[in-house]
DNA sequence: CCGGAACTCTAGCACCGCTAGCCAAGCTGC
DNA sequence: GCAGCTTGGCTAGCGGTGCTAGAGTTCCGG
């Protein structure tokens, strides 16, 4: 039963290969170059073999947003670890969102903007965007005050997408990018 | 050369019908029915014709969009109006904000979500658009302090595409949408 | 009345997501 | 060792998309 286990690895190691080579083609030219047909080519397989993977286009982009979020996880993890203060914590970890968006648009679409069916207000949220979520969270909880904690970070973290997404499609200007950041932040990390 | 006139007369009308068609679909089947033969079914013309009027279908989608900014920026105005004090006008405002994107989704986003080439920080930002953007900032101008009104009113404004754009698309508690709506005014429409 | 301009139509291109059905390879039971 | 079945990838194609070339018709000016 070897050869079986061989199989299952191999048809394993294709899905990995079918989700990284959509994570590339996206963030290389844009979703919009992503077409199963391109996808197909790209790993070397035939169209249908996709569907034996994944339910459809949206199954991969759904997959490869999951992808994101561990990398989004990560990276906001790093700039709360590297805070010098409280205050500070959360200006970080504003700008490594904001950089984050900026510098892997197509990553952070396929998380937030794209009409995929990634489970978000279910119960089984992918646990690298609950890790997401949750360093904001502990960042932001010593300014929450009376406010729910988790509200109070949604709405905070609504206030970023906001600036990324608006920015990134040209609806505000860029050269105030940070003033407004600074100021998000200021009206959210302060006391009373 | 009255015949010229009229000819132009319903050249003119016959472009209404287009955006008029385009933003009907839209609103009550959304975007993705909204197709170029579907719409040129809706005016009882061939294709061809729709690209005599527009470029392609993202030129009507943004003719949509010029039309959508006119309500929106109509109803914040009302809802300015309507307010009895400085902070009120800031909450009341808010919501009818939420309000738009909520009431009416495909407009909101073929103005602030949809890949479209309007002008906006270019100098020929549409009219309607600087109306509803100035009816935001005259709302937010006593609570600017020392911060560019432009800019306090992009943050703000940008907290309020966050919270409606998620919402709409799953990535938050819906339950909790009037707690987070008050909690981003509470942080805006205060002084010092 | 007739030549030319203006305009609309039919037909079709290249692409999309997705799937039915064929065919070859490999495992299983005799 | 071989027949038959299962597995799995392939080719081909369906119905749709935005958009356009070129034919055909209508109408105006001389």
């Amino acid at each position: 039963m070897a050869i079986r286990e061989r199989r299952e690895r191999e048809r394993a190691e294709r899905e990995r290969a079918i989700v990284a080579a959509a994570r590339e083609l996206a963030e290389s030219e844009g979703w919009d170059a992503v077409t199963t047909r391109r996808l197909a080519a790209e790993i070397e397989y035939s169209q249908p073999v996709l569907y034996s993977h994944f339910k459809g286009k949206g199954a991969i982009m759904a997959a490869v947003a999951v992808e994101g979020c561990g990398d989004l996880a990560a990276e906001l993890a790093a700039a709360r670890a590297a805070a010098t203060d409280e205050r500070q914590a959360v200006a970080g970890i504003a700008t490594a969102y904001a950089d984050f968006a900026e510098r892997r648009p197509a990553l952070y679409d396929a998380i937030f903007n794209l009409p995929t069916e990634l489970p978000f207000a279910s119960q089984d949220v992918p646990v690298e965007l609950a890790r997401a979520f949750a360093e904001l969270a502990e960042t932001l909880r010593p300014f929450a005050g009376d406010d729910n904690l988790e509200t109070f970070t949604e709405t905070f973290w609504s206030g970023l997408h906001g600036l990324v997404s608006l920015m990134r499609n040209g609806r505000l200007r860029r050269e105030e990018h940070e003033r407004r950041l600074a100021l998000l932040v200021d009206r959210f990390a302060r006391l009373g």
